[in-house]
RNA sequence: UGCCCCCUCGUCCAACGGCAGGACAUCGGACUUUGGAUCCGAGAAUGGUGGUUCGAAUCCACCGGGGGCAACCA
């Protein structure tokens, strides 16, 4: 801690460390996250969490996980239930775990405290009478006729409100703050308003829902909050957080503060778009590999450190952001690479036929699960016979200059096993090629040749005997363009290619056995992890969570 | 159009009146039993114009650009 002191990482901890040096709030840092309860977590949120929890993490604060759901509207405990499960599996432990909807019995009050201090009225207006006077961001709005209610009056009214003998809209509790105020946020905001409608949580018991710019400062300040950090669009009611803290008369009251959100290329991030997806069937459900969704990520094999260390690169700043899906590959791969087992698996087999090998013999050769540059150990073994399976891409016929794999007449190693030359092509009536007849040399098994002599090339390999036959998912983005949000029909501007998949795989039969959720590196093609909805023993399926690196693919392309 | 926020390499983040730096990406090279990883190197930015100052990315003004706000959503 005393390290984040010394070099805080962004604004907010800058702001943080000054106010712990300070003894400013004259209490421990305590943050809150304060989901609505009204739709699926994702990476967007994963920034807010890494914020809210780490910023009480690191100065010895404590973090609560609030529902802000004061909209009986969409809300649901499948939406809570989410956000609890996502949030524990990213690494983050809350506090105490609260709901907004406890404090309207509370919030009702405050209401009443603002109506005696003269500092809110009912409104009898209707809502298009509202917003009709309002006034618009050029001209000054008009003051409601009931804003001069008289106290006992308005008690009466909010107190019958409260009763439920208005229907919805009859009235609402506004603020008395300034019908021609510049930000029109401030322009005698309605604090509460009658809704007869079950609440997921409180059933019939109100018919008065207090809104965001109410209940939130509120929540806040009944918690004990010290810094309330948010996203930027909620700038302008740090206006209104401010007034309302303060004319309900809490001392040291939190201090909201805003950051710009995370938003990421090639995919969308509001909850009525990721809706869509799901409903016009799009994706297979929230958690398709290819959502941004927490769920999402982690079915497509994503771990809770890669995504933190995704955020942390990410940066916190007010700027508007989108960053690169580079910065996110990048983070999963790094994280993976030290982390998961290399095996053998061939998405697009070619069958290889070694015709100096003997029939019917199998060897099993020992394979290290980890590269040299990997501390981690661990191997297995790898059958090996006379019929092989290689990748389809790893051979051609007539290679280009710097095509280090097969070809007629070339000698390529078979990771971990044995050199082999490719001495004869067979083609169907087609002329696809189908087969390879190729030749092995016995003296170079594990890879190394005893004469010292090289090759270009090491490809990867699966014995037809043994190996497995897989699905395998292969995951793009799920968009052809950077910024879906900016066309008319973001659904018209879906990647076609976005989930490619391939059944007739064939996998080392190392992994036969292995738990769903099981992460690999698939040498020289990618990530992977078997799925943990789909995938069975005897019916493998594996997600690919990011490709490899491919300085080929930049070769090809010119 | 009124108010508010923002503008630094392609992208994200630093530099808090004193040599514009890092990460990702890109391009070269080394190494390599993954065309992976790693290592080395290169190119690449202060939106513009004035002002204050010995000195400005930083402070001020204006201009330009981007974003937010006119739900009884959050």
């Amino acid at each position: 801690m005393s390290q984040d002191a010394a070099a805080p990482r962004d604004f907010i901890r800058e702001m943080v460390a000054a106010d712990v040096a300070s003894g400013r709030f004259g209490r421990p840092v305590k943050t809150r996250f304060p989901p609505e309860p009204n739709g699926f977590p994702h990476i967007g949120h994963v920034k807010a969490i890494c914020v809210d929890f780490g910023v009480a993490k690191e100065f010895g604060g404590t973090c609560n996980l609030r529902f802000d759901d004061t909209n009986p509207a969409g809300e649901d405990v499948k939406y809570v239930e989410a956000f609890r499960t996502d949030i524990r599996w990213l690494g983050f432990e809350w506090d105490a775990e609260l709901y907004a909807s406890d404090y309207f019995e509370q919030f009702y009050r405050y209401g009443e405290l603002l109506v005696q201090r003269g500092s809110a009225y009912v409104d009898s207006q209707t809502d298009d009478e509202i917003r009709k006077n309002r006034g618009t961001v050029t001209a000054p709005g008009t003051n409601s006729p009931y804003r001069d209610r008289p106290v006992a009056e308005n008690l009466d009214l909010l107190r019958r409100m409260k009763a439920g003998e208005f229907p919805d809209g009859a009235h609402v509790l506004r603020g008395k703050i300034d019908m021609a105020h510049p930000n029109m946020l401030m322009r005698d905001p309605i604090l509460l308003r009658i809704r007869h409608a079950p609440h997921y949580r409180q059933g019939d018991a109100w018919c008065l829902y207090p809104l965001y710019d109410f209940a939130h400062p509120l929540s806040d300040a009944i918690e004990g909050v010290t810094h309330s950090l948010c996203s930027l669009e909620f700038k302008d009611n740090n206006d209104i957080y401010r007034w309302l803290v303060r004319e309900c008369g809490f001392d040291r009251p939190p201090e909201q503060t805003e950051f710009s959100r995370l938003s990421l290329e090639y995919t969308v991030m509001s909850k009525r778009k990721l809706l869509r997806l799901v409903n016009d069937g799009v994706v297979s459900g929230w958690d398709d590999p290819r959502m941004p969704t927490i769920s999402g990520l982690r079915r497509r094999g994503v771990t809770p450190e890669g995504l933190r260390a995704f955020v942390e690169t990410a940066g916190v700043s007010r700027k508007p952001q989108r960053t690169e899906l580079a910065t996110l590959e990048h983070a999963i791969r790094n994280d993976l690479n030290t982390r998961v087992p290399r095996v053998l698996c061939v998405v697009n087999p070619l069958k290889v036929v070694l015709t100096n090998y003997p029939e019917g013999e199998v060897e099993w050769l020992e394979a290290p699960s980890y590269p040299h540059d990997v501390p981690l150990t661990g191997s297995r073994r790898v059958p090996f016979s006379r019929e092989l399976y290689i990748e389809r891409d790893d051979f051609m016929e007539d290679p280009p200059k710097k095509f280090f794999r097969l070809a007629p007449g070339r000698e390529v190693r078979l990771r971990y096993g044995y050199f082999i030359t490719c001495r004869e092509v067979v083609k169907d009536s087609s002329g696809r090629v189908v087969e390879l007849r190729c030749t092995y040399d016995p003296a170079t098994r594990g890879g190394d040749a005893p004469d010292g002599r090289k090759v270009q090339g090491t490809i990867h390999w699966v014995s037809a005997g043994q190996a497995l036959d897989c699905e395998v998912r292969l995951y793009d983005r799920l968009f052809t363009i950077p910024n879906p949000d900016e066309v008319e029909d973001f659904i018209a501007a879906v990647n076609p290619g976005s989930l490619v998949v391939v059944r007739g795989a064939r996998v080392e039969p190392s992994v036969g056995s292995d738990p769903p959720g099981t992460r690999y590196q698939f040498e020289r093609t990618g990530y992977f992890v078997s799925d943990v909805v789909d995938s069975r023993p005897g019916a493998l399926v594996f997600n690919r969570t990011v490709g490899l690196r491919d300085t080929w693919a930049k070769v090809k392309e010119r």
